[in-house]
RNA sequence: GCGCCCGUAGCUCAACAGGAUAGAGCAUCGGCCUUCUAAGCCGAGGGUUGCAGGUUCGAGCCCUGCCGGGCGCGCCA
């Protein structure tokens, strides 16, 4: 309903400037806002205000002349001045009805765009190494990922999930020396054991299993245990094929899917990495010093520049990072997100300066990154830190295992990425008003309880004479819920814009909270027909958009609880 | 020391491009189930938005300086 209102707006702008009230050469950004307080009506600008200097006249009074000059609309009621200057907007019945008819014509699209146009955008996400189980960081991610991906989907992008797996570093030998270790009978607390090795009871399931002669496949690879503790190659690729099997289980669970998982050992055997460095070379963005090659990041907005070969003939680990993106830019994403924890922050500087060096075109705030904080995990009121089977930290698994896919999901997403999050485990699982997502879910189900309740009465509702009833409807609750559905793509699109899903678990709180007063003081199921149909029909548009929103999530939308 | 993020009710968090009287939930206290699911609703208390300046008609939001917390600052990934 903004840009219509906008709209408006616009041509009684138009019609000032004729009139010389206003100069000809203002363009203002025409901004039309949701009102917090009912008093304020439903909609309103603070286009006088923005436009008093300009005009020279006092707020009150320009805003008076540009309601004087505001089209006739049938989707106005009425329009006020208040306050400073703003201009107010009461939506008449024929744009409230109007918005409900939009949901129940559009069902499951309604919300959806095609702003994307059909873009290519990429999205890479929990790019966990492949050395240990998923923490419940790697969920954070994964949860704010998705979402970010399921929003862009609604927003007409072609989107694409990758997964970068890291599995050609020194981290990989550590792996491999860790499991062997265990084949060896050795533990963590031997004096033998490891330097840097993994200390998890994971790695003792995996020697087991690589011990027994265990076939283990993922994605891509699949190996069998050769049950040779001197086989450290076999080791190695075991372990990376077991834990990335482990990691897709938890990811499947989790209900997130990956359409590309991309290798980093590839980007060396395809000769990416060199190609890169050779292309930095070329372009006089390097230097040698100390044994090492160095890249002039400085010129790039770095603090210092970086070295990119070791004096041991090995490239750190940016270097490929680089070339990945390299490969991303020519596989033709005009856009590409990277969500990752913010630990990792320092590599962004890095990279953008790489691909800069590269000089093929990327523009210069490329790729955008989204970086979420740490999560601490508490339980009975104290931290938890300690997961038995990872010996370190809280795993995905134990959550999903503990919590439930809703609630992990549900409480990972619905708070913005940058800032701490304190996923408290009590309330999550808690199935009492505590628990947020089960209070959105419980409206979704009483609204279908409602329609059960209906066909066991011998009744039926049905969508045109459903809408027509919509007329019956004069409370101003109800009348404020068919507002708050037409504000719902909105949310969809900001949320989508600006990578923060967040956005619509709270707009689904509100509207849940909204229903549940409405349904606590009005009856649905009255003997009076045209009432009865309205309020089906609106109650039926809050259930679309529910579900709608849920589904944005990767939360389910339940008919009964 | 430098860089990034954060600081809002006792706790966990919102606040849509700078808009009107800063909002929810939890916790606390008091009410509501012969009525469509009480996983719900209604009401009460609770705040100098870390501090101090600045920008402007207007600042939780923008700028500067402090204070406090997190992360990073490697020829580790």
């Amino acid at each position: 309903m903004k840009p219509q209102i906008a709209e408006l707006l616009s041509a009684a702008l138009d019609q000032l400037k004729h009139a010389a009230v206003l100069p000809a050469d203002v363009q203002p950004r025409i901004q039309v806002d949701n009102t917090r307080d009912k008093t304020h009506g439903d909609l309103a600008t603070n286009l006088a205000m923005m436009l008093a200097k300009p005009a020279g006249k006092n707020p009150r009074e320009l805003a008076q002349l540009l309601v004087d000059a505001l089209p006739r609309s049938s989707l106005v009621q009425k329009v006020e001045i208040a306050g400073p200057g703003f201009i107010n907007f009461y939506l008449s019945e024929e744009s409230t009805s109007s918005l409900v008819r939009a949901v129940l014509e559009a069902k499951d699209q309604y919300g959806r765009s095609n702003e994307g146009a059909g873009r290519k955008v990429q999205v890479e996400f929990v790019s966990a190494n492949p050395t240990g189980p998923l923490h419940i960081g790697h969920g954070r991610g994964a949860a704010v990922g998705d979402c970010m991906c399921r929003l862009l989907e609604a927003t007409g992008w072609d989107v694409t999930r990758e997964f970068y797996y890291n599995d050609a570093g020194q981290q990989i030998n550590n792996l491999a020396l860790s499991v062997q270790a265990r084949c060896k009978g050795l533990t963590p607390d031997d004096a033998s054991w490891p330097e840097d090795g993994y200390r998890g009871d994971y790695i003792k399931d995996l020697a087991e299993s690589f011990m027994r002669g265990d076939t283990v496949s993922s994605e891509d690879q699949s190996f069998t245990g050769t049950q040779d503790a001197d086989d450290l190659e076999g080791i190695r690729h075991f372990a990376v094929a077991y834990l990335r099997n482990e990691q897709d289980l938890d990811l499947k669970a989790f209900g997130v899917d990956f359409d590309v998982y991309f290798l980093e050992s590839s980007l060396y055997t395809d000769g990416k990495v060199e190609a890169a460095v050779e292309k930095l070379t070329a372009n006089g963005h390097t230097y040698e010093d100390g044994g090492a090659l160095w890249l002039r990041t400085t010129d790039f907005g770095d603090d210092k520049d970086r070295v990119m070969r070791k004096t041991d003939g090995g490239y750190t680990y940016f270097v490929p990072d680089v070339a990945y993106h390299l490969d991303k830019w020519q596989r033709g994403f005009v856009r590409v997100i990277n969500e990752q924890g913010a630990d990792h922050h320092s590599t962004i500087t890095r990279v953008r300066a790489g691909l800069q060096g590269l000089d093929v075109g990327i523009p210069q705030g490329w790729p955008d990154y989204v970086l979420h904080q740490m999560v601490t995990v508490m339980r009975g009121g104290e931290e938890v830190k300690i997961s038995k089977r990872a010996g370190s930290y809280v795993t995905l698994r134990d959550l999903i295992d503990e919590v439930g896919r809703d609630a992990t999901r549900y409480f990972l997403a619905a708070r913005k990425a940058d800032g701490q999050l304190t996923f408290d485990i009590d309330l999550a699982r808690s199935q009492s008003s505590d628990n947020p997502v089960y209070y959105i879910q419980y409206a979704h189900a009483r609204v279908c309880s409602i329609f059960r309740k209906l066909a066991e009465a011998g009744q039926t509702w049905e969508l045109e004479t459903g809408l027509d009833a919509l007329s019956a409807l004069t409370l101003d609750s109800e009348k404020e819920l068919m507002v708050k559905l037409g504000r719902y793509p909105e949310v969809v699109r900001n949320a989508a814009n600006n990578n923060e899903p967040h956005l619509v678990s709270n707009f689904l709180r509100e509207l849940a909270g909204d229903f549940h007063t409405w349904y606590n003081a009005e009856k649905t199921l009255v003997d009076e027909t045209d009432l009865r149909n309205g309020r089906l029909t609106l109650a039926e548009a809050i259930r679309q958009v529910l579900a709608n929103g849920l589904d944005l999530l990767g939360v389910s939308a339940p008919q009964e609880m």
